[in-house]
DNA sequence: CTTCTTATTGCAAGTCATTTGCTATAGTGA
DNA sequence: TCACTATAGCAAATGACTTGCAATAAGAAG
């Protein structure tokens, strides 16, 4: 994903392209492989603008998440986390390491017509799924 | 689930059987076959007992967690839905229905050595997962 | 370049599920 | 029956997120 395609979806969608958004979107870029928190963001966005607010954070996030460009997890109530979606957005899952967050895109999904029978079986049908893995990438396996 | 059950279990740690939490046992069992939210538990309850309290659901719901007995799902974040965990606890996952809230489990997993196998090729090491299966049950399909 | 429309920003205030502090009450083992 | 301590209830606090509103500025049109 890169900032020309985002800017130009952007810009399909009757978006404009403002500093602040500008800012955003980098971080959003060079953090690709990782869910990021509103606060991480928020940190990271600073850094460059001080005078960044909160509510621009949230409000470029679902502006992104409306035109399908951003991939947004609830790991509990508290928290959401969030990242690009991956290229293409096409359906597959994700391994995500529990201790630096990094998102790791896995080329599989149980869906299979066994399974769709299986459940119609059970008086179930099934629209679709959410599925994750969870555990730890080869550099925080390292560390421990 | 039976409620002498889950009085045992709640015995074994140091819990005690309050009418409030007697009320709430109940609903939870009459109701192991769908989600709920705290809501939905607050208003059952309220039906015998109107002085029952929201922070006692809560922690009632919390100790029913610790002890593993009751099951938790964030569905976004503004709302979590929870029933008891299934007969013996044991390993499967569940198919839920978007209408009704209905909790069908389903005796399948994902997880295969060929699956970890593929993980750790990607430099991953897998300790755990989420996945849920949303759709419509028998009778909300009826209904459309 | 200037003008106009309207998306975006920033701030303050609001919302809402959930949590916490505290005191009074009441299970329950001895 | 007594003492210990888990639990209930209330009110207040928390914290992520949202909203209202006025000021700003992107970018299309002329």
């Amino acid at each position: 994903m890169t900032f020309e395609y985002l800017v130009k979806q952007i810009k399909k969608n009757q978006g404009r392209i403002t500093p602040q958004r500008e800012i955003i979107l980098h971080h959003l870029i060079d953090c690709q492989q990782t869910l990021l928190t509103v606060d991480d963001l928020l940190r990271m966005c600073q850094k460059e603008n001080a005078h960044i607010n909160m509510t621009t954070i949230y409000r470029n996030l679902e502006a992104l998440e409306k035109m399908d460009l951003l991939y947004k997890l609830n790991i509990d109530h508290t928290t959401s986390a969030f990242k690009l979606v991956c290229n293409n957005n096409a359906h597959h899952h994700h391994m995500i390491c529990k201790s630096c967050g990094k998102v790791i895109s896995i080329d599989y999904c149980p869906m299979s017509p066994e399974l769709i029978e299986k459940a119609h079986n059970s008086g179930f049908t099934i629209t679709d799924h959410h599925l994750e893995f969870y555990g730890l990438c080869d550099s925080c396996a390292l560390d421990k």
